[in-house]
Order: C-alpha cells, then structure tokens, then sequence
DNA sequence: CCAGAGTTGTGCCT
DNA sequence: AGGCACAACTCTGG
C-alpha cells in the first residue's frame, strides 16, 4: 500500500521526537485518545519497540465528555450525545480486540486523564510515554501537564503527529508565524501532497506483553449501561458502527468502487440520499482512522480541505469564538433560547429543516450539505442565532464531530469568516491535465456570500421532489401530498385532514416566513459587515450592542410600515 | 480604479 | 440539464 504523505508528515519531521535511551527492559506507555487504530499508529508503533519491557495500552474515559447529564436536551453527557458515546465504545472495542490478537490488550481507566496518567507513570515505572500530538485546545493544556510531569521524573516522550498528513506547526512557521486564511494559500505554503512511496505498518506480529497493573484500578471496555446510559433511551440508533475494523471496510469498499471513485464529485452528491448516503461516510472513522492510499484528486481535495482547517484552527487565536477571534466578523446575533430549541429539536415548521435535525439527533450524522442548510437558517439565513449555539449542539450530537473543522465550517456557513482565495497555479502545476480539469470542475463557482442563502423549500426539493426523505425522518407528515410536503402550512385543511396531519397541532407551523426573515437577516448582515469594516475589526462590546439596538429598533418599524393602514 | 475570483444560491427560462 | 439574471461581498492583481 501507498501513503499519502509529504515532505512535512515523513517520520523525521514529528514534533517532540526524542529518542535519547532505547534503554531495554523498561516499560512504555501508549496513550491513546483519538487515534484509535492498531495500524498506521506511530505513537503504537514506538512504544512497542520496547523490546524486553511491558507495553500498557491505555484509553482514560473522562467524565468532562462521558459523566452523563440528566439536564442535557438529549441522552447523553453535557458534552456528547449518546451516539457519540456509544461510537466511541464500539471504537474502543475494536481497538481492544485487534491488540488482544497481538497478545495485548487495552486498558481501560476512569477520571481527568492528567492525574490517571501520572498516576500511572510512578505506579508502572514508565520509561518512555507515546501518544498521538493533539492540536485541539483542551489537549494542548492538557498534555502540556503531563509533559511537563514526565521531564521532571525522567520519562522519555515521543509525540508525533500522526492526526494530520501536515504539521501545523511547520505549515503556519512556513507562512511567517500566522495560519494561512485561504484554502489556496494553505496549499501554496504546504507544498505537493505528494503520494510518495511509504510502507505502511499494517501489521505486527505481536505486541510486547502487557506488565502488571499493581494497584490501579483497570477494566475492559465497558458497555453503555456501565457508564450509566440506558439502551432503550433512543428508538432509533446511528446505523453507523465504530472503530477501525469498520472504517477500513469502508475505505475499501469505496476505493474499489470504480465507478464511484470516477464520479465523485463533493458538491453534486444528493443531500437527500439517506439509504445510500451520496458521500463516503468515512468521516466519522477518518477521525480515528487516516487515510493511506492514493486517492483521487476529488478526494485528497477533501482530505486537504481538513488538512487546512486544522492548520487554521490551531494558529488562530479564540478559534472557538466571535470574541477576540481576529478572523471572525463580529455580529451581533440575536439571543433566543425558544428559537434556538426550535431548531435544535427539529420543530421549526419547516419539514426540510426539521428532517436534517431529526436525523442529526438519532444518527448523528447528516450530508454536508444538510448541515449547510440547517446552520445557514440557524444564523445568516433565517433566525440570526449566533453560530457558537449551532456549533455546540452540532458538536454534542455529530459522531464525527471534530472541534477545528466543526468551528471552521459554522464560522464559514455563517459568513462570519471569510477565507479568502488566490489562483492555484503552484498547486496545478503538478498535477495532470485530466486532475487539472477535475480541479477545475471542483473549485469553480463562487464563495460564501451573505446574500445566498439556501432555501428551507426549494433546496431540498431539487433533489427529493417526492419527499422521502422527510417521510422517512418526520413520519408524521407521511402521507402528506407531495406538491405540499416542503410547505405543508399552504395544503388546504381538507388535505391535511386527510393526511392525518393538521398543521399547528400535529405539526408546527412555520416559526418565520423565509422570504421576510432572510431578507431582514440579509439587510442585518449588510450592516453588520459595514460596521466590521468601518472599525477595521476593532469592534468593542459596545459598538456590537449599539448595533444589535438599531437593528432591532428598524426591525420593528419596517414590520409597522408592512402592516396594512386601518383608515 | 476596475476586473476577476471565490469548494457547493435561487428562480426562471429553454 | 444548462444558461442567465439577480444581488452583491471583499479581497488580489493589474
């Protein structure tokens, strides 16, 4: 097998890589968080090299995203949904069984991973810690500890990045010490993905002995009921299964469909296609499992899309907000609890929209471009909430919820980032005519625009005229006439009646008129972004409340200029 | 200053 | 299905 790999990603470039004793005998520590994966795991592949010693395999299950939460709006913890938990435990699972077929087996722990992990240092007498380096701001803090810990005591760190195909950190010293704002000048400064020849570690013969735990308290994976979740609190589960077995099934199955390889295309998949979704579904295990064979420009576009976002995320400041974020537009969004819910629980009146977030809440997952539509009517298209809100529940409830690209896209649909784009020659001139012409295809079209705005009717229905898809996820409007089921507010009362579905009781009406709501958001955006330009960024607390009270004083008057005269 | 470009808009025409 | 008008932003490059 090849690997996708470049000047940036080869072994000698990972952060933190030093291999000072290759003391024998001594024990080392494989700490695993979201590389899940035997295979293609360079943090696996150096703790093992401890020949003669013991290897602990660990996974600590941290109750800051597994404590559950009775008070959460779904099953779950505060932090993730139970599909994400349960996904993450099936991931575990697999991880588990493959090291058990080397002789190993993984070792599952409870608390905050810093003081499990220093726990476990001095208890085992480990001499050399691995694990996979993290960009994510809470593992930044977080492995700072306990790299700091170990230095004190001696321990041997080896950290490399393995998550991305680039290093962050080389990419944003590369642009001068700031994170490329455009996709094209990521590319640019990133330099040639090519597929350079790479043997992958696919597999081992076996895997040094597991030593003896001593005193602290390990188990086997638990199952959801252990962690306090209950099987029956959904009815219906994510059909996507976790761990690694299953995303290489997947890869292969794609990959060797010929056809479909030969057609992808990322904009022109059908949103609607939920029996056969239109894209890989692999992003949920891309997470945990990289990619390594050649793949199809169409595709290592894609691949590059995530490559950039994190490069992003990780050399922008408040990446996470609006506030002190430098790349972000500050707008003053309006807050609204009972709005937000509405979309949050799909009962927005708009069976489109509500079909996506019904499908979010018991798959955990949805087409991309599903999630554009919901987060632009969420924000710029419709209710004007704040992207943060979007953001969080997206983050709880998407099995593939990634902390640097979920920000990055809800900053991007919201337009409350522009990124920014140049011409790719540097980036065409390596690649063949046929790709130059994929590429072309792939990157036309125009950008993100406050002024297009996806249509809670007519975006669906281009691609599911009949409705299946709502009729599968909002089954209460099942046998609605499909001339109605993307407005179900216009069908006359009779065909309601008949469709078993009166709309206001059986179904919500719609909580805004598209047509007035995103032209007011639209009017609310144009102003906003003239006073982001006017200040040049410097926008304080109070210019954005200013704002936020103008804005909200002509709403009220053009809806009083709208109303009919009473004379 | 203007023209051109930007990963994935809508509505209407043929 | 493909072309075009619509409305319309902010940057780059000349």
């Amino acid at each position: 097998m090849r690997r996708l790999s470049s000047s940036v990603c080869s072994p000698s470039s990972h952060r933190l890589n030093p291999v000072t004793s290759m003391a024998t005998g001594s024990n080392s520590l494989i700490w695993f968080r979201k590389g899940l994966r035997v295979h293609d795991n360079p943090a696996l592949e150096h703790a093992s090299k401890a020949s003669s010693g013991s290897m602990y395999p660990v996974f600590v299950i941290d109750p800051r995203y597994m404590e559950p939460d009775p008070s959460a709006f779904s099953p779950g913890s505060s932090r993730a949904g139970v599909n994400r938990i349960r996904f993450l435990l099936e991931s575990l699972k697999d991880l588990d069984s493959g090291l058990k077929k080397l002789g190993s087996r993984l070792l599952v722990l409870r608390g905050e991973p810093g003081e499990v992990l220093v726990r476990c240092l001095r208890e085992w007498k480990v001499k050399r810690l691995c694990f996979e380096y993290d960009t994510d701001p809470y593992y930044q803090a977080l492995d700072f500890k306990v790299k700091e810990y170990a230095s004190s005591v001696g321990v041997e760190v080896f950290s490399p990045v393995s998550h991305t195909l680039f290093n962050p950190t080389d990419i944003i010293q590369k642009n001068g010490g700031k994170a490329p704002l455009s996709y094209q000048s990521f590319l640019k400064i990133a330099g040639e993905p090519s597929c350079a020849e790479s043997e992958l570690v696919m597999s081992y013969s076996s895997l040094p002995p597991v030593g003896d735990v001593g005193s602290i308290g390990v188990s086997e994976v638990p199952k959801l009921e252990e962690l306090g979740y209950r099987e029956d609190e959904q009815d219906e589960w994510t059909p996507f299964r976790g761990g690694e077995s299953e995303a290489l099934k997947r890869l292969n199955n794609s990959i060797s469909d010929k056809a479909w390889v030969a057609n992808f295309e990322k904009p022109k998949g059908d949103p609607s296609a939920f029996l056969k979704p239109a894209t890989t579904v692999l992003s949920p295990y891309l997470k945990d499992v990289k990619k390594h064979t050649s793949p199809p420009v169409s595709l290592l576009g894609q691949l590059l899309w995530r490559e950039f976002f994190y490069t992003t995320a990780f050399g922008t400041r408040n990446f996470d907000k609006m506030k002190g974020n430098p790349i972000c537009k500050q707008i003053p969004w309006k807050e609204d609890h009972d709005m937000l819910a509405a979309w949050r629980d799909g009962k927005t009146g708009y069976p489109w929209i509500d079909a996506i977030m019904v499908q979010l809440l018991k798959w955990g997952w949805m087409h991309h471009l599903t999630r554009h539509s919901v987060a632009c009517f969420l924000t710029r298209g419709d209710l004007f909430i704040h992207w943060e809100q979007g953001r969080d529940v997206f983050e709880r409830l998407l099995i593939d919820s990634d902390w640097a690209i979920n920000n990055g896209n809800w900053m991007w649909l919201s337009c409350s980032s522009f990124f920014y784009q140049a011409l790719p020659t540097p980036y065409v001139s390596i690649v063949s005519l046929l790709m130059l012409h994929i590429l072309r295809r792939c990157f036309s079209g125009g950008g993100f625009q406050y002024n297009r705005i996806y249509s809670p009717v007519s975006f669906g229905k281009k691609y599911d005229p009949e409705g299946k898809y709502i009729r599968h996820f909002l089954p209460v409007l099942k046998d609605m006439p499909k001339q109605y089921i993307y407005e179900p507010w216009t069908a006359p009362l009779s065909v309601q009646t008949k469709a078993k579905c009166i709309v206001g009781k059986d179904y919500p009406k719609p909580m805004v008129m598209h047509d007035a709501a995103s032209k007011e958001c639209k009017r609310k955006m144009g102003e906003a972004y003239a006073l982001n330009k006017k200040m040049n960024g410097n926008i304080g607390d109070d210019d954005l409340k200013d704002l936020r009270r103008k804005l909200e004083t002509d709403e009220e008057s053009n809806i009083r200029n709208q109303r009919p005269k009473l004379n």
